[in-house]
RNA sequence: GCUCGGAUGGCGGAAUAGGUAGACGCACAGGACUUAAAAUCCUGUGAACUUCGGUUCGUGAGGGUUCAAGUCCCUCUCCGAGUACCA
């Protein structure tokens, strides 16, 4: 038999909720609000994970508390609907997209409401409506109508932006407008997978290798999105938020930015100059040649006679390795000499230049000075191709062999001067000072930051994502939709197989491609490429402050109300997660913010990761390794307040940690003693609960306990509080009359952890409302001070004897009663004290 | 390679500002109840030695600071995550 009842009084109070619309929430001025949100899931058909429940019962429990604490509290769930799974699904079954979805979607609404959760589900969304992606291409297009004004550093609408005088026919205006668009068009290298039918974003890669997928670079024309020009917003605003350390450094690190000058070097017996970034100036005295990246512009122009035929062939093998290939597969740097000479605009010397692929085209100006002495890649590339290494730092009192390796701290320069400038002897960082001024008067350079941030791939040759709301006419111009005309809708289609031309199934679809416009009366084609997944997630925690809006994506009030001052309150998912969510995320938000749609520059508070749940083998849980434990069989056997708090009582929230049946069965165990000390064998509230007062003991234990869960509840500590629910629980276990008050205050502890058994144990103490209604207890700090303690003695710091004590006594007291015991006497015995240590509360130690 | 985390009994994990290491749970052992089992309740449980009163050792390894170190400092080993020629 079962420990307690949890079949029938979980489906009993799930209904209850959902009949009383407990769950749901309005605006309401007189409350403080409470904004705590989980990253959405995408509704595969395998359905909910066992991790799932982690984070959201940890959102569920903050949720519950501070609702009782008076808050008005919005927790609401969505679903992160377009992907590929789903397509690739249809594309095997014949099953349309959006059928599929709504079968996935229905799966994991009963599983989440099975385990309890409190969402309001008035609010759910899904980004595969047209009523949500409306505002998702609608924000597209607002991105799209930006140029980044960098005097205000922030985004302003394209109709703003000056267009030079010179500019005068319609045409060109619109092409400088296209020029600086946040949103735009480009030919760029893209990862394209051919049995995907479909490019791929560079973090997504290596994911679809991994699966055995070949990707190939190709060129194609893509839409891109100039997130770049956030860099620095993106980079210092993180300081406005509560993240985890390390998720902020993951992102400082994605941003990547780096100080340094740009500096030109002349092209020997030409007019062409390179433009190299470094982060060391410093260090120009050391560049004896320069490398360009073999995508480099300029290369075709320099390259000699004599060299012509060998270049172009190191070009074309470079062409053809992948990103992939030209980093992990070749340690071994190449490069070829394209036999002309620049000059060194320190020493006037002439160096060589060479190609290499080691220097990457996409980052800094694709060229660079090469310094061997001071890096390590140009120390390595110099002794390979036999190129001249100086040395022009110097460690502080060491004699470094430059020849054997590079050296690349920062040190003292030297053999670092000309006529105008010497940097001898300066430390690192005032020699680059003082390096700059020199490029920047002397008009060779300037200072410069330069980021790895690189511009966002938008576009994915996809049937089942968001259409970008796009047409072009044959003339070559395009337009944007108007609001009036969004959605876009999705064609209906039957075939979902890309078209084989490297677009998406939409470039099949004649009343996509070949329509007349309404407006103008041109004969149009719609764009064929869909947005990315990462668009439907970038703003959909503003959709749920208004989810049935048709006028705007959210009313200003109602987005005020919930997300200030300082966004949501509590943003709960998986560290994988990290960079690219909550980078697009930020992003998007801070484009809405320029444009005032916004209340926050940044949309999450607080982010806090929950940890993996792993296999009881303590490997990844997947199907092949048969470790997966389903939540709908747990459920079953052990109830849904059991899975909560058993996910809540493995370990600390961050952290990875193995699943356990034995472990949920203690659990479960647990809530049967919770169950017993209320409801006796006749299934009665047991007549050994009374309304008698508590002993001090039992007093120590209730307060102890609200004091401990509220806390950890704050601070997301709820192993802990769980640990110490079932010391309640044992201590109250013991008595064999129990005072009912203790009881009560406790349920209300437990009622966020497991709902359902505290309503219910509850309701049969008597009460016709929702324990949920009552306020949180709070804690008596006097009922928590002990009037005696177990005191410590020490004697040469090893602990001699422990004596139950007064806790207020004077220090020579604690002296006078602790020299009393046997077994410090022992230990003390023929020597002399010569110091006494004593710390209030806690011990005594007597150093002899 | 670099950047972050982390290492505590047989297991998951506790330990506010350095001050009783191992809370709580699991597993295990013994007992009560039972014809028996399950369930439940009670007791014990870091290791070694022990004259059963204790003694010594013990938080990845080695050093250091301190009356006192899981906690602070240095060096190292292993594990996890992220990132990867970013000039």
């Amino acid at each position: 038999m079962a420990s307690y009842p949890f079949k029938e009084i979980e489906t009993k109070w799930q209904e209850q909720w959902e009949q009383r619309g407990t769950n749901l929430v309005s605006e309401d001025k007189n409350k403080p609000k409470y904004y705590v949100l989980d990253m959405f899931p995408y509704p595969s058909g395998a359905g909910l994970h066992i991790g799932h429940p982690e984070g959201y019962t940890a959102t569920d429990i903050v949720a519950r508390y501070k609702k009782m604490q008076g808050f008005n509290v919005l927790h609401p769930m969505g679903f992160d609907a377009f992907g590929l799974p789903t397509e690739r699904y249809s594309m095997q079954t014949g099953i349309h997209p959006a059928i599929a979805t709504k079968n996935n979607i229905e799966n994991f609404k009963r599983q989440l409401k099975m385990l309890g959760l409190a969402y309001d589900w008035s609010r759910q969304i899904n980004t595969t409506e047209p009523n949500y992606y409306k505002w998702t291409q609608w924000m597209f297009l607002l991105i799209y109508n930006s140029w980044f004004d960098e005097n205000s550093n922030k985004a302003r609408h394209i109709n703003e932006l000056p267009i030079p005088d010179s500019i005068k026919d319609p045409l060109e205006i619109e092409k400088y407008k296209d020029e600086h668009r946040l949103a735009y068009l480009a030919m760029i290298p893209v990862n394209w997978c051919e049995a995907l039918g479909t490019v791929l974003a560079n973090e997504e890669c290596d994911e679809w290798r991994e699966k055995g997928y070949e990707v190939e670079r190709k060129p194609m024309r893509q839409w891109m999105i100039k997130i770049t020009k956030y860099s620095q917003r993106l980079l210092q605003d993180l300081d406005l938020v509560d993240w985890p350390y390390s998720t902020k450094e993951m992102q400082k690190n994605w941003i990547g930015r780096s100080d340094g000058a740009e500096i030109n070097f002349k092209v020997k017996n030409s007019d062409n100059n390179i433009l190299v970034f470094t982060t060391r100036p410093d260090t120009i005295f050391g560049a004896t040649y320069m490398v360009l990246a073999p995508e480099h512009e300029l290369v075709k122009e320099i390259v000699s006679v004599e060299e012509k035929n060998k270049v172009e062939s190191y070009i074309k093998q470079a062409s053809l390795k992948s990103d992939l290939e030209r980093t992990e597969l070749s340690k071994e740097k190449t490069g070829i000499f394209t036999g002309a000479y620049a000059i060194n605009p320190a020493t006037k010397k002439e160096i060589p230049i060479w190609i290499a692929d080691y220097v990457l085209a996409h980052y800094g100006t694709g060229a660079i000075m090469a310094v061997p002495g001071h890096d390590e890649r140009d120390h390595e590339f110099a002794l390979k191709y036999n190129l001249p290494i100086i040395k022009v730092v110097e460690k502080e009192n060491d004699d470094w062999n430059i020849t054997e390796s590079a050296f690349t701290d920062d040190g003292i320069a030297v053999n670092s001067a000309n006529d105008e400038l010497s940097i001898n002897g300066l430390p690192t960082d005032q020699a680059k000072d003082k390096t700059i001024e020199w490029l920047e008067s002397t008009n060779i350079g300037s200072r410069k930051v330069q980021y790895k941030l690189r511009d966002w791939l938008f576009s994915r040759q996809r049937y089942w994502g968001e259409p970008i709301p796009i047409m072009f006419f044959e003339d070559g111009t395009k337009r944007a939709l108007d609001l009036d005309e969004l959605p876009l809708v999705l064609p209906e289609v039957s075939d979902f197989k890309p078209a084989g031309t490297g677009e998406s199934p939409l470039a099949k679809v004649d009343s996509w491609i070949n329509f007349i416009d309404k407006k103008t009366g041109k004969k149009a084609r719609f764009e064929t490429n869909t947005m990315p997944q990462w668009a439907g997630s970038c703003w959909y925690y503003l959709r749920y402050t208004d989810p049935k809006n048709n006028e705007i994506f959210a009313d200003k009030e109602k987005e005020k109300y919930w997300m200030s001052p300082d966004g949501i309150d509590l943003y709960m998912g998986g560290a994988e997660h990290a960079v690219l969510h909550l980078l697009y995320a930020r992003f998007w938000h801070k484009v809405l913010f320029d444009h005032g749609y916004v209340s926050t520059p940044e949309p999450f508070k607080k982010l806090f990761h929950q940890g993996l749940i792993i296999g009881e083998d303590g490997r990844k849980m997947s199907k092949s390794l048969g470790n997966v434990i389903n939540p709908d069989d747990v459920v079953s056997e052990f109830g849904a307040d059991s899975i909560r708090v058993f996910e809540m009582f493995l370990g600390p929230l961050q952290d990875a940690k193995p699943w356990s049946t034995d472990g949920i069965a203690g659990v479960n165990r647990f809530l049967g003693r919770v169950w017993r000390l209320i409801i006796d064998k006749d299934d009665n509230v047991s007549a050994d609960l009374q309304d008698i007062p508590m002993t001090s003991e039992q007093e120590f234990v209730l307060h102890s306990t609200i004091k401990k869960v509220s806390e950890d509840i704050e601070n997301l500590h709820f192993n802990t509080a769980v640990s110490q629910m079932m010391i309640f629980v044992n201590e109250f276990t013991k008595a064999q009359i129990k005072p009912l008050k203790a009881i009560e205050n406790f349920l209300m502890c437990l009622a966020p952890f497991a709902p359902h058994i505290s309503e219910e144990l509850w309701e049969k103490l008597g009460h016709s409302e929702s324990i949920f209604n009552n306020p949180f207890p709070k804690y008596d700090d006097s009922k928590i001070q002990k009037k005696e303690i177990e005191f410590v003695v020490q004697v040469n710091s090893k602990i001699r004897a422990r004596m139950m004590l007064p806790v207020d006594l004077e220090q020579v007291e604690y002296e006078k009663l602790t020299l009393t015991d046997e077994s410090v006497q022992k230990h003390i015995a023929g020597k002399q004290i010569r110091k006494v240590i004593f710390v209030p509360k806690k011990l005594i130690n007597f150093i002899v």
